[in-house]
DNA sequence: TTTACTCATTGAAATATTTGAATCTTTTCC
DNA sequence: GGAAAAGATTCAAATATTTCAATGAGTAAA
């Protein structure tokens, strides 16, 4: 497993510190090995198409969920591997 | 161990969103078993004492390190538990 | 009981984040 | 090609966070 940095788990703490961006994940795990669409979100969060953009950008910046284009669409996935460095970094915290 | 709830669970990484905020659980990491005291961080962080304060709120705030009075002084410990319950929270998001 | 020490609080400035209307880009379908 | 659909970008307003000077509150030591 990836020896994570300080900063990046700086950036992934941020990623996660917001409600819709939580509300998110727990849409894309809702899917379980189905992808998310853009769409599924629009219906669920009630917020303008940019906002949700912008919350998505700061998931995939970070690589907690991983963008793939289809057609016009773009689907999500969750990154376990990204979850499981934050982990890592999270129990070398413990005493 | 305790189920998080999302609230929680987004409170705890806004604490964690911070590199001064990290630099502080890393000083107490290194004390080991001992405590960790404000007058550590004075010396190990350039920033004022009301914002090194501030910072200590955020954390104690949400259980991750614990307080503890000493005569004039205050010490500090990490918070296994609460780092084992956002962990847990974390798994979850898995797919 | 006065003085010094340690940490907390207040209030204000600087900076960062969140949000959405308007608009742009890319892709699909006719 | 032209129109429609799905996301991305821009920009500005609203909100939140970070920082520190000044000051307050509690404790210890002289």
């Amino acid at each position: 497993m990836a020896q994570m940095d300080t900063k990046t788990a700086e950036k992934i703490s941020k990623a996660l510190s917001d409600p819709t961006r939580l509300k998110i994940l727990s849409e894309i795990k809702k899917k379980k090995n189905d992808w998310l669409y853009c769409v599924d979100l629009y219906d669920n969060i009630n917020l303008a198409q940019p906002s949700i953009c912008h919350h998505l950008k700061q998931l995939t910046e970070t690589a907690i969920i991983l963008p793939e284009k289809e057609g016009r669409n773009i689907k999500y996935t969750m990154n376990n591997e990204v979850i499981d460095d934050f982990i890592g970094f999270l129990q070398g915290l413990k005493k």
